[in-house]
DNA sequence: TGCAGTCTGTGCGCCAGCGAGCATAGTAGT
DNA sequence: ACTACTATGCTCGCTGGCGCACAGACTGCA
């Protein structure tokens, strides 16, 4: 099955005016990217930024002894590449991708200079950055006070609302990685939401059959971060102001 | 024993090119703050933005059963109120003082002005975003696989790196709510460290003895966090660029 | 000086999640 | 169809942190 690709499946390039979005398109550059491929290491410069459309990556801090925890995660709705327009050029933290896919992506140099017009794009990233701010401190908040279940409802319901379908390809190994915790913990966890029927699972890939079960059974994380993200950023679809 | 206060305590304010701190000076304004008292109520508009001098303030999620997680922490190295300038306005956390002191603030309309002429000052506050993003990124791995000890010993650090002295005004109790612990298992960790000689504390009060052996107790987020700050808001002293 | 209020110390029992080890069941490749 | 590999399932015992309850100690105020 061959999926049409169109930069305007990114968010954030759908909802640039008319004439940025023109002056940019001629530089994005469609991209394929690999489950596992690690976009950017830790405290190393991007050459470029990242507007995922069909892919899905995390960020995540990875501890001197091996340990992980994922950060945030971003997907069609955002861009990969912040520390770009911020001005640090790099973060301690890595970049790899969650979910196989296509993005576009632009040299970072050429984001720079649109940033700097301080226009409707430079206004859109920074309303992007906040919401992405968001979903680190709601992260931290979870990672102190939530079940491991909990846990992995709100990172169910935050992967496929950065999808087309409602399938993820993703070991509960992977899972655990993400999560930052064992994988017998997700193993149990995802049993009991598909004895709920909530998803249904077979060997790397995960359905979510009932979104509305799986956001009940979540916690209250979930919803401040979609809250979040859909007040900060309205489909403006080319109306960018 | 009178301090003086001078804005020049707060890094921010003391990187601005003098151009940009004379226009900016006639319009702070001196303000004390009381331990306890909340400075930005979650979801509520900034009137104003803060820089604080010798005190610090706490950003964090209160949960719908009560429960709180600390975000972040800002101090004299900082400025309250990011999303003045990030665009969104409002953010889902609450903002309160950790340790009462001085504070100079701004009307958020100015500062949201010369933030828009997107020159030296407006470069600094976003590296600063970055600083904080990193702190708050930092939390969360932190929050996930750190004990209570560890992860007291980051805050211990964090705190004194704000302040002017040694000694915190600071209760157990209110530590316990920061992190997002029992009170108990910050009476035990406290009284570790203080077995340690590292520390020393009584009733309310909590001073720093050995801030090395603090750091060597922490776990390695402390130093990560610390170095990005470093890196990203080096003493500019006037030099802003 | 004494009392009220608040902070700190301690001792329970309890449970989620950890670590390690191993058994089974899918899947991909030849 | 067979094999090698990897993903998932299950079982131990262990421990860090939780919730609760209460005792002692300090401080501020009358």
């Amino acid at each position: 099955m061959v999926i049409l690709q169109d930069p305007h499946q990114n968010h954030l390039l759908d909802a640039l005016l008319k004439v940025d979005y023109d002056r940019l398109f001629p530089n994005l550059e469609l991209i394929e990217l690999q489950l596992g491929e690690v976009v950017c290491e830790s405290g190393s410069k991007l050459k470029h930024v990242y507007f995922p459309t069909t892919s899905i990556v995390s960020l995540l801090y990875v501890m001197e002894d091996g340990a992980s925890a994922e950060i945030a995660v971003v997907g069609n709705e955002g861009i990969l590449g912040i520390p770009v327009f911020m001005g640090g050029e790099t973060t301690p933290s890595r970049a790899v991708v969650q979910s196989a896919g296509h993005s576009y992506r632009l040299r970072a140099q050429l984001l720079k200079n649109e940033f700097n017009r301080a226009g409707p794009l430079q206004r859109l990233l920074l309303r992007y950055t906040q919401a992405l701010i968001t979903q680190m401190a709601q992260t931290a908040v979870c990672n102190r006070h939530h079940s491991v279940e909990q846990q992995l409802c709100r990172w169910l319901l935050l992967s496929i609302d950065r999808l087309p379908g409602h399938e993820l390809i993703m070991t509960q190994e992977l899972i655990a990685n993400m999560l930052g915790v064992r994988r017998e913990g997700v193993t149990e966890a995802a049993g009991k939401l598909q004895a709920l029927g909530l998803i249904n699972y077979r060997r790397g890939h995960i359905s979510v059959l009932d979104r509305t079960g799986l956001e009940k059974r979540s916690c209250e994380c979930y919803q401040v971060v979609k809250t979040e993200y859909d007040r900060l950023l309205p489909a403006f679809h080319g109306i960018a102001h």
